[in-house]
DNA sequence: GATGAATGAGCATTCATTCAT
DNA sequence: AATGAATGAATGCTCATTCAT
């Protein structure tokens, strides 16, 4: 009726599509309020679906916040390997690298805020977060190894730490105690050219 | 038996014994379970007192957790002024820093990713988190002042360093990406050395 | 079982149907026990609901109160718009009214009491009061103006006049006065009577 | 410590005063907020007391209600009576009765809407209000048999009326409704003029 | 595949009342 | 006589989840 006669029921599109429209729902949820503040039927409706729709793809409300999470590395890890792929040099490379990151952690930092409390707190969060680690160093080990052929061991601590610093940007930590964004730019960009050497 | 496993009825003592027992309790619950899956019956019960007396004391649950957060700043800044007051060199008094800063996150780390989480997600515990954010970096440079009299701009940098290594040892991220422990305590104790000159 | 006393289990109805169910059993809660002694659990057991599902339909308790306040005053004036309808005589109207509405304030007494009291305690209730309230006398003078084309002023006394008289009557206070209800039925006829001259 | 060494502890002063000062503490707490959402240790510290003193001078919060039911009519009647034994005509009489009723109900009109609540809900206060009432009768017909010593049987009419209409213009009721107040105090005056002829 | 009415255990919070001091 | 810390049943309300359609 809605969309006139000629649709022979839209059916509203495939199961992959709802899911996806359920992942961007939840991920905008989570965002905007955190994993406790929002519930599983104001994911569902701000998708467009009724409650129920949300369990037919969904096991729990842990499973959507794993699905959102997926999403989330995914795009991260997607444009960092477009932009290495450039094949830029590092001198060119680090700023960019670090300000897609910090823009990335902004927009997503009480997403992130929720994530780390639920790594910690929940043993099927944790497990899964640490499989996608794993996954991520190995992916930044592949992508030096283009550039460095000699083994690396510094990988994780500089993942983490570029990652905690950007954390701490977003959250807005580091302007609160009258630290410069612009200087903590800077000191990400400085540590990512040392690895180039 | 109608307690469970609760403490031993406490005897009818003071507001403040009671009010002691209550934070005593919530801190032990958050740091076992987390803010999510705590409620304020289950904190009352295990401080040996019933439902209502837990509102006698606080406000609402946000209230108790800020009450243990409180607790637990000032738990750490007595040790850390404590240890500095013996006048140790910084060659001797760093590793002594480090060693309980990393024993004190450890030992509160669910507690800490709670506290991380709702610093983003709730208005109330930001600000007064910022507060005392802004109360530690005081007395941090009032310590420093007595060392190396002149100015110094990056106390904030370290403080927010430090408790972030800190926090990422306690969770287990450092391990969980194959980097020994020894070497994050190791690179603490060569950034605090480095501020003393 | 599980329901006690509660009515059969609805049949997975329609929310219309739901509503009309859960305002009925509130409305029978109102008038045996008022407004304070009931809750918005035992109005949905009483429908045969379990408790979530009030919520689906009234914002809180108060909406609830709210909603059988506009049932009765519906029920009322539908009667009363009814008997006027017939086309009768003043003289044969004027003891129907009466009647009905002595009959109407008894069967409601209890909630009436509340309601009264609610209007007086309570700003929400008592804003929607006096909403219904001129939408009553609205009424009331296009009735009158069927009957009497001349305008007149007196409808507001007389409305209220005959409600509390009625209540006082359903009351039981002029009995336990000593006043006969007769008497008392038949000084609201003659008033009315007065009206249509 | 407080009032100097020289009192030999005050004691506060006799169980009356006690509890005449509970019973106006808890007075002005009806009237504030109404029945239902005071309570019984707010009215204790109101008064200067300790929860638990309340409970040595009333059963419970019900009683304490009809305590201040007590207070309220004596503080009535012993203004009618004292206007009464003036001696004045009735001509003159009357505006002064019907001034001090409004003020007096307009002055507890919470109150008032509280008592007419539970007088219908609980039986305990219905019994009370209903010996009270009796009293008030044979006092009204004391009063009016010095004026005029045929017996008369339009009294509990009078009073009821007279109750009502107060409290309707006190609650705004009338106006609400477009009455003037003044109309309605006309209309009382007449309506007490009337039964001295 | 989607719906959405219904569920009911669960949680934060209140308050009349007690009793050891 | 007064205290006030403590009680705990009760209450309003939420939300993850189910299931008949």
């Amino acid at each position: 009726m809605k969309h006139g006669a000629a649709m022979a029921r839209p059916a509203r599109g495939s199961p992959a599509e709802t899911r996806r429209r359920l992942i961007r729902a939840a991920a905008s949820e989570l965002e905007k309020v955190g994993y406790f503040a929002t519930d599983t039927n104001r994911i569902a409706r701000a998708a467009g679906y009724a409650p129920g729709t949300f369990y037919k793809h969904f096991a729990d409300k842990r499973d959507v916040f794993l699905a959102v999470y997926d999403f989330w590395v995914a795009a991260e890890w997607d444009t960092v390997e477009k932009l290495v792929a450039t094949g830029a040099k590092m001198t060119t490379l680090a700023p960019r690298l670090v300000d897609f990151l910090i823009a990335h952690h902004t927009r997503w930092r009480r997403f992130r805020a929720t994530l780390r409390a639920l790594v910690m707190l929940d043993p099927v969060v944790r497990r899964h977060h640490r499989r996608r680690r794993a996954a991520q160093l190995r992916l930044l080990q592949r992508l030096r190894a283009q550039r460095a052929p000699a083994p690396q061991r510094d990988g994780p601590l500089l993942m983490l730490l570029v990652e905690r610093v950007c954390d701490a940007i977003a959250d807005g930590e580091l302007r609160a105690l009258s630290v410069d964004d612009a200087e903590a730019r800077s000191f990400l960009i400085a540590e990512l050219r040392r690895l180039a050497r």
